[in-house]
DNA sequence: AACAAGACCTGTAAGC
DNA sequence: TGCTTACAGGTCTTGT
C-alpha cells in the first residue's frame, strides 16, 4: 500500500500522537513474527524511554529513544491506527503499543511483508536494511546528474530502475507510472537511453507526483489511510495508474498496462516516447498539468470504482 | 555485476 | 451462487 508519501503521512499521524512527554509504555505482540522475528528481548530499549524524534528513511518509519530505534515498514498493507475505547482487536491486529497517557497505536497487516524492528541506537549506523540505500528523492541529493550518470550501462527498463530502492528511495510502482507519465517517457525504454534532458525531466516529475500526493494526503487504494483513520486523495488524480483500457486524460489514447519485472506497468503509448512506438506527434499540449484544479482532472468523468450491481 | 523470476502472505474481485 | 484464478501499494533470495 505505501509508497513514499503514504508512509509520510503515516510518520506525521505518528508524531502527533508520540513526543518526548508521551512515551510508549508496553509493546504487546498477538504473534510472533511478520516478516521478521518480533524482537522480544530489546523492547525494553524502547518502553518508557523518552523519544527523541520520529523520522522516516526511505519507506522505513524510525522511532528513536536514547537506547533503541524502533523500525516500522509497512509492506504492502501494513497501517498503524489508534485505537478506540473499548474496540475489540481486529483480524490481523499483530501490535499493540500502549502509551503513557492511556492511547492505545495497532499495527494491522494481513498479508505481513511488514517489518518491525529494534536497533540499538549506537548501532543504527550498520543497520543493514537502511545501508546502501538511495538518496531520497525529495532531497538536493536526488538530481539530474545523479540518474544519468547512475542510468549509464544499465539495460534494464527505466521503470524498474527508478523503483530499485539502490537508486532513489520511496518510490513505488504508483508513483513510478504517475512520474514517467508526467515526463513523457515510456516505462519500457532501457535506463542507459536516457539522456540529460530526460534526466531532467524525470527528476522534476518524481519530486512533483511525490510533493502533490504528500499534500493530498496520499492514495487511498483499498484500504490505505492514515494513523488517525482519514483517506488520501491522490488516487483522485492518477494519470496512468489503475486506468487500464480508459482514456487518457491528456489525448484520449487508451492507457495501455503490461508486466514489467512483475509488476503491472501504465502508460499512454501517444504521451510517453520510445515505446517503440511510432508516432511522435508534437500533440498541442494545451493541458499541461490538470493537477492543480481540482476541476480539470475528471476528463472522462468515472473513476475506477467498481459499480458492480 | 546485472538482471529476471519466484517467494513471501492474505484478501478481494473478476472470470467461468 | 460458488469455485477458481489473477492480482494487489514491497522487499528479498535464488538462479542464470
Amino acid at each position: 500500500m505505501p509508497e513514499l508519501p503514504e508512509v509520510e503521512i503515516v510518520k506525521e499521524g505518528l508524531v502527533k500522537v508520540l513526543s518526548r512527554k508521551t512515551t510508549i509504555s508496553e509493546i504487546e505482540y498477538y504473534r510472533k513474527d511478520l516478516r521478521n522475528k518480533l524482537p522480544v528481548h530489546s523492547k525494553k530499549w524502547i518502553e518508557k524511554q523518552p523519544i527523541l524524534e520520529i523520522s522516516r528513511r526511505a519507506k522505513y518509519i524510525l522511532i528513536k529513544t536514547p537506547l533503541g530505534v524502533l523500525i516500522s515498514h509497512l509492506g504492502m498493507t501494513g497501517t498503524w491506527r489508534i485505537r478506540s475505547k473499548n474496540e475489540a482487536l481486529k483480524a490481523h491486529d499483530h501490535i499493540q503499543l500502549q502509551l503513557s497517557n492511556g492511547k492505545k497505536l495497532i499495527y494491522n497487516d494481513p498479508r505481513r511483508f511488514g517489518i518491525f524492528e529494534i536497533v540499538a541506537t549506537n548501532k543504527m549506523n550498520s543497520y543493514r536494511r537502511l545501508l546502501s540505500l538511495g538518496p531520497e528523492p525529495l532531497s538536493a541529493d536526488f538530481t539530474a546528474e545523479y540518474l544519468f550518470a547512475t542510468s549509464r550501462g544499465r539495460k534494464i527498463p527505466i521503470k524498474s530502475f527508478l523503483m530499485d530502492q539502490k537508486i532513489v528511495v520511496g518510490v513505488g510502482n504508483i508513483y513510478v507510472c504517475e512520474a514517467l507519465f508526467f515526463a513523457k517517457i515510456s516505462p519500457l525504454i532501457e535506463a542507459q537511453q536516457l539522456t540529460l534532458e530526460m534526466s531532467v525531466q524525470i527528476v522534476k516529475e518524481i519530486k512533483e507526483v511525490l510533493q502533490q500526493s504528500i499534500d493530498a494526503g496520499g492514495s487511498s487504494i483499498n484500504d490505505y489511510s492514515s494513523v488517525e483513520a482519514t483517506k488520501g486523495s491522490f488516487q483522485k488524480q492518477h494519470q496512468v495508474y489503475g486506468r487500464k483500457n480508459q482514456s487518457c486524460h491528456k489525448c484520449s489514447e487508451l492507457i495501455q498496462v503490461k508486466v514489467i519485472s512483475g509488476r503491472s506497468t501504465f502508460w499512454c503509448v501517444n504521451c510517453q516516447k520510445g515505446s517503440n512506438n511510432h508516432h511522435e506527434r508534437p500533440k498541442n499540449n494545451t493541458t499541461r498539468k490538470t493537477l492543480s484544479s481540482p476541476s480539470g482532472a475528471q476528463g472522462s468523468g468515472r473513476q475506477h470504482r467498481k459499480i458492480k450491481r
